[in-house]
DNA sequence: GCCAACGTTGGC
DNA sequence: GCCAACGTTGGC
């Protein structure tokens, strides 16, 4: 059974729309450079798991789209790129440390703030809004998924 | 820029 | 293995 995720990314560096203007919607996501948030990757991610596209560190955080995972896990090349904000020197080809996943964007939605998130009490456990949680990649339950993304959907159609 | 919260590091 | 110091995240 498909399980569904919640992914971090910085607008900055990649936007909904910056996925959604790649080739084929999708993007290597790197940078995932926390243990919990890769184990995430590594042993619970499925293709097709669903994925709430989430902007942060930025003036409007919140859900911007929804997406999909579209591969299975592999090393991050940006650990073995000297010179990159993801380097690291303990990590080498034969000994990656550090993994992505490709996402696909399946389509862009209204944002949904942080602030309309926590404002609404049947996603007082959603664990991103959780005090303290910084997780890039959080897991998103069944019914926590279906209240999002039936709200976003349902608003996207008018 | 501030700061709460959490993760990682490294000395012991 | 403990834990203080330090670094990072990320909203505000």
């Amino acid at each position: 059974m498909a399980r569904h995720w919640l992914m971090k990314s910085e607008p900055q560096e990649c936007s909904i729309d910056d996925a959604l203007a790649a080739p084929d919607a999708t993007v290597p996501w790197t940078g995932v450079r926390n243990y919990q948030a890769r184990n995430f990757m590594r042993d619970d991610m499925r293709v097709g798991d669903g994925v709430l596209f989430y902007h942060s560190s930025c003036p409007e955080p919140g859900i911007a789209g929804i997406a999909q995972v579209a591969s299975a896990c592999r090393p991050d090349p940006t650990q073995f790129e000297r010179g990159s904000p993801y380097f690291d020197a303990a990590a080498s080809p034969e000994k990656p440390r550090w993994l992505l996943v490709d996402v696909k964007a399946i389509q862009k939605t209204r944002l949904l703030s942080l602030a309309e998130l926590r404002a609404t009490p049947a996603l007082a456990d959603l664990l991103v809004l959780k005090k303290g949680s910084r997780l890039s990649i959080t897991p998103v339950g069944d019914e926590h998924w279906r209240l999002i993304v039936d709200g976003l959907l349902a608003v996207a159609r008018g």
